[in-house]
DNA sequence: GCAGTAGCATTTTTT
DNA sequence: ATGCTACTGC
């Protein structure tokens, strides 16, 4: 099959000659095998979660490469996660005997730090450029504003770095923005002082990686020309995820505008996403691109991938239904082949102790009974913060456990401290990790010291590492001591291996002997020694060449491997250090170790998105937590929520469970709550309830809440019988699913203010917001809160000692 | 320079 | 409640 990538395959030549019945295509569905034979055009293909995405992406690629259409150097896949693209390659790879070297696949990121690795000059960086990562980025900000004598009060660091990555993300410079007040003013003249700082520096944070080669790209014509030609298929991955300046990117390399429209220039870009499973709007998504594209692109109609290789009949209904409430869509349903399968289990519990309680008895009867392997359960939750109650319980008994989240392997203390060290050996002038590690471990250079330091800098308008001298007395001894040990560990590590560099610098910092000395230094000692490993497999099986490997513009075929180094358009090479450092940034490492373990998966909603588990748990619903009550101001917002929920339950292939708690321990005070609204919006033939069902203040307006007002009021937190253990035995009656028309006893206090009684659930009218349904309640006496949901101010929160709120009947 | 402490925020996250 | 940052005092 290899003869098939001979040179001179073009693209467009032949019509597609692979029979149906062809190794590669036996398997596809008709939605599929269209997707994956599309002659090359430009398509979106919207496809359902479990719908088959990866296969059809894969797929694509190694038919247009099989039959001929496309050489691998014709390819540009790109996805936002490494993980996402290690997995592309891995199948593609799995599917044909194939050199990978020529194609471009990886993450928007990557490929535009090959481009700019391969044309630097162009792009107007050093060859050495280093990337900084988020937190490199907002001690860079803070250095910036202390520099600039910018009371960090006046202009929080967090919010310069948000409005920095904001303007990025939608491909404004400082040039482009116009000032609307003082406050933006100052943040856009702050913004531009950073992009200097950052210049100056030889770094170049997240989205300038996307800034500057959209930016690249768009100002040399002959560059866009020759990548235009090479990159004949263009495939995207969740492209409901990308944001302005990405899409603009990708219209970049698929046309040109011309009069203010956008001409496509023969290139095919199958834009492969769901729009449904869009969350990430909180970070400059914008599912919008997705209608851009159907326009600008001139697409007839987009191919649906509906089949659901995934759940059960009932999770796939309540998917279904629930996503049906959204105003925004283009419109999907998914269906399966499978069985009905089991309706989904909702539960109310008292509190969220005894809801993760709940969850554990469950799980125990998963594993013990159906025997379901541990890593097949996932507990889903909207925010982190809850899985302290889950730990927990999980941890009293005794069931192993792994959550995602968390500081990932390059961002260890330890770890940035080292690889500090690498990059002023490449770099001394980033001042950034100079900062970092000029009194790390400590060496009698005090803040006092440092002022002075970076006092001299500003004035000599040099590097920190080159205003050493100028710092007199003791101080300036030990930065002078400190820049000659940096110069003796560069001498030491010239013309090394990467193992040797790194090893030496270990030893030549001090940090290994600091880190030895140290009570808890254990871990840190070990993940410095896995640094070392993760250098020598990045050398040998990853071949840093492939970083930034970048064909010369007189292109044919893939491109030739490099041994010494990497060849950039001007011949020039990339060290193995540099290409190593680079990874560092742009592939942070896995959350957690010991990934295979037998383990019950605790993880974020958002977290949970791509994956896919036997049972999932899907804790917390309730109003205010999920959907979250930051979100409940907007349609959008709540939109975005609903998407949520629908991506939650489309993680579970047979076994799904939904449990909500009354009350729960929120910023260390007791919250009260009603069921999530997303529970109203599942069918109902698709649940069994194992608590008696609660109404909720459902269905908005004139809705009744009838059995959740009418509970007694004050009450101590009660117990009821089903709150413990729960196991399916012993269950009492009305556990089974049959909704008990009782309603529990309920905790909600009823708080009283301009001597009526507010309760959750409650219709209540307001002089100045109107009508409204309380959601919540919070505290005791005279600092009660209540969150209401009024009709047409949205959800606010409201003392009840101060506002004027009366019960309506 | 470091230890102890007061203040403060606390949805979601990849690169 | 809790964990992180920033500041004060030895």
């Amino acid at each position: 099959m290899t003869d098939l990538f001979a040179d001179g395959a073009t693209p467009h030549r032949a019509p597609p000659s692979l029979p149906p019945d062809h190794p590669l295509l036996r398997a596809l569905n008709p939605e599929q095998l269209a997707a994956v034979t599309l002659p090359p055009v430009h398509a979106l293909v919207l496809a359902g979660a479990g719908s088959g995405k990866t296969r059809v992406l894969t797929t694509r690629i190694a038919w247009l490469l099989a039959t001929g259409q496309a050489s691998p150097g014709a390819i540009l896949a790109v996805t936002f996660t490494n993980k996402a693209a290690k997995e592309m390659l891995a199948r593609l790879s799995a599917l044909l005997p194939l050199n990978v070297r020529g194609m471009w696949i990886g993450t928007f990121h990557g490929l535009c730090h090959r481009l700019l690795r391969a044309h630097h000059a162009l792009a107007g960086l050093p060859a050495t450029f280093q990337i900084l990562d988020t937190q490199d980025q907002l001690s860079a900000i803070k250095r910036l504003l202390k520099a600039l004598g910018v009371d960090e009060e006046r202009v929080k660091p967090k919010e310069l770095q948000w409005f920095i990555a904001g303007a990025k993300e939608d491909g404004l410079r400082p040039r482009d923005m116009a000032a609307r007040d003082e406050d933006t003013r100052q943040k856009i003249e702050l913004y531009r002082r950073y992009e200097e700082q950052c210049q100056r520096e030889g770094v170049v944070d997240f989205g300038e990686l996307m800034l500057r080669s959209y930016e690249l790209l768009r100002d040399h014509e002959p560059l866009r020309v020759h990548y235009q030609r090479r990159f004949r298929h263009l495939l995207i991955d969740e492209f409901q995820d990308t944001n302005r300046l990405q899409y603009a990117w990708i219209k970049l390399l698929a046309g040109d505008e011309s009069g203010g429209r956008f001409v496509p220039c023969g290139n095919a870009v199958m834009a492969v996403g769901d729009d449904d499973q869009s969350i990430y709007a909180f970070r400059g998504a914008r599912v919008g691109n997705m209608s851009d594209f159907v326009r600008e692109f001139g697409i007839d109609a987009p191919i649906k991938l509906e089949q659901n290789y995934r759940s059960v009949g009932h999770i796939l209904h309540a998917a279904n239904h629930l996503i049906d409430h959204n105003r925004q869509r283009l419109g999907k349903n998914l269906r399966t082949e499978q069985g009905e399968g089991d309706r989904l289990r909702v539960v109310e519990l008292p509190s969220d102790f005894e809801e993760a309680q709940w969850v554990i008895d469950e799980i125990r009867q998963l594993t013990r009974q159906d025997g379901l392997p541990p890593q097949e359960i996932a507990l889903l939750y909207r925010s982190n913060a809850q899985s302290r109650a889950l730990e927990g319980a999980l941890f009293n008994a005794g069931i192993p456990y792994r959550v995602y989240g968390g500081l990932r392997f390059f961002e260890r203390a330890e770890i940035k401290h080292a690889l500090a060290y690498l990059r002023l050996l490449e770099n001394p002038h980033d001042d950034t990790s100079f900062l970092r590690v000029v009194n790390f471990p400590p060496r009698g250079i005090g803040a006092r010291t440092i002022e002075q330091l970076q006092q001299a800098a500003r004035e000599g308008g040099c590097s920190l590492h080159d205003a050493v001298t100028a710092v007199g007395g003791k101080g300036g001894a030990h930065l002078v001591a400190f820049v000659a040990k940096l110069d003796v560990m560069r001498e030491r590590s010239v013309g090394r291996p990467l193992r040797e560099i790194i090893e030496g610098v270990l030893a030549d910092s001090g940090l290994v002997e600091h880190y030895r000395a140290e009570r808890e230094g254990a871990e840190r000692i070990e993940n410095l020694e896995e640094l070392v490993n993760a250098a020598e497999s990045f050398v040998s099986q990853e071949g840093f060449g492939r970083e930034a490997v970048a064909l010369p513009l007189d292109e044919t075929g893939p491109a030739a491997p490099v041994s010494a180094g990497v060849e950039t358009e001007t011949g020039e090479t990339v060290s193995p250090l540099v290409a190593f450092l680079t990874h560092a940034a742009l592939e942070a490492g896995d959350h957690q170790a010991q990934a295979g373990q037998a383990a019950v998966q605790l993880m974020t909603v958002h977290a949970a998105k791509g994956l896919e588990f036997d049972a999932v748990f899907i804790t917390g619903l309730e109003e205010g937590l999920f959907p979250h009550e930051n979100s409940l101001s907007s349609l959008d917002g709540l939109e975005e929520e609903r998407r949520l929920m629908y991506v939650a339950i489309t993680r579970a292939r047979r076994r799904l469970y939904l449990t909500h708690a009354q009350t729960r321990m929120l910023h260390g005070q007791t919250r009260y709550h009603i069921p999530s609204r997303f529970l109203d919006e599942l069918p109902e033939d698709s649940l069994q309830w194992l608590s008696p069902r609660r109404a909720r203040a459902a269905g908005g307006w004139g809705g009744g809440w009838a059995a959740g007002g009418a509970g007694a009021a004050a009450m101590p937190v009660a117990q009821p019988a089903w709150g413990r253990s729960a196991l399916g035995d012993d269950r009492p009656a009305g556990m089974a699913g049959i909704p008990v028309a009782r309603a529990p006893a309920r905790s909600e206090p009823a708080v009283s203010a301009s001597g009526a009684e507010i309760r959750t659930g409650m219709a209540v009218f307001h002089t100045k917001f109107g009508e409204g349904r309380v959601l919540a309640i919070e505290g005791q006496g005279a600092d009660a809160r209540a969150q209401v949901d009024f009709r047409r101010h949205g959800t606010k929160w409201l003392a009840l000692a101060v506002a004027k709120l009366t019960p309506v009947a």
